[in-house]
DNA sequence: TTTATATTTCCATGATTATCGAATCAATGG
DNA sequence: CCATTGATTCGATAATCATGGAAATATAAA
């Protein structure tokens, strides 16, 4: 992964909202969430949701899938792995390593 | 962690010059690095430089120690870790994960 | 005590980002 | 074809962030 990527995922989920909705699709598994179901969970006003999921999308961290008149979005946890990797290999550096902790809490099924 | 304190420090990662520096001292190890040699490395004017290093150490995610004239910068890798054991706990939800990636890969030593 | 060095803080400026109502687009049903 | 529903794009505004020179602070050395 490049800086370039890894600063643009890094500023999508910067964000109070963007966040939120991340962690919302993270939840939401394969079967992903409509945009109006967002922002009724959230509260936030349609337009500015629909900032932030552009925001999401351009970064890779999630995906957009049209049916009929709605809008599914889904969190892409392929591009969130790569996120995470890249900041391990920047962090880890012979250290001490999240990765340790999170295998001995067992952290992934 | 609570989301507050992720977004701070996904924030300080999340601009290039910021991510920079983080490496480098990530690379520099517990010896740290002075806010000279990293303006040096990097060729950010002082100012920008410091007014970077400051948003870091907000965060949490860098520390300082002055030694006599100069002012060492040092990665706070606890801090580090406690992020990217947010996002992975936001992250897994069940599902296939970095972590098994980078043991599978032996990311950590 | 003057000077030099390392770094920060201050300040003004420009650039980017977030917000959200109104207008628009896309798809469906009557 | 018109009305309705789900969602986006547009556009104006406010807020936040980044930049870097100049002034200030801290420490040490001459």
């Amino acid at each position: 992964m490049e800086p370039d990527q890894a600063v643009s995922a890094l500023a999508s989920l910067a964000q109070e909202h963007r966040l939120s909705i991340f962690r919302l699709l993270v939840q939401a598994g394969k079967d992903g969430l409509a945009a109006g179901a967002i922002a009724e969970t959230l509260g936030v006003p349609p337009s500015s949701l629909s900032f932030h999921l552009a925001h999401l999308t351009r970064s890779g961290l999630i995906s957009q899938e049209r049916q009929s008149r709605t809008l599914i979005y889904r969190a892409d946890y392929a591009a969130m792995n790569q996120l995470v990797a890249y900041l391990l290999e920047n962090c880890c550096a012979g250290n001490a390593c999240a990765v340790d902790l999170l295998v001995s809490q067992g952290a992934c099924k």
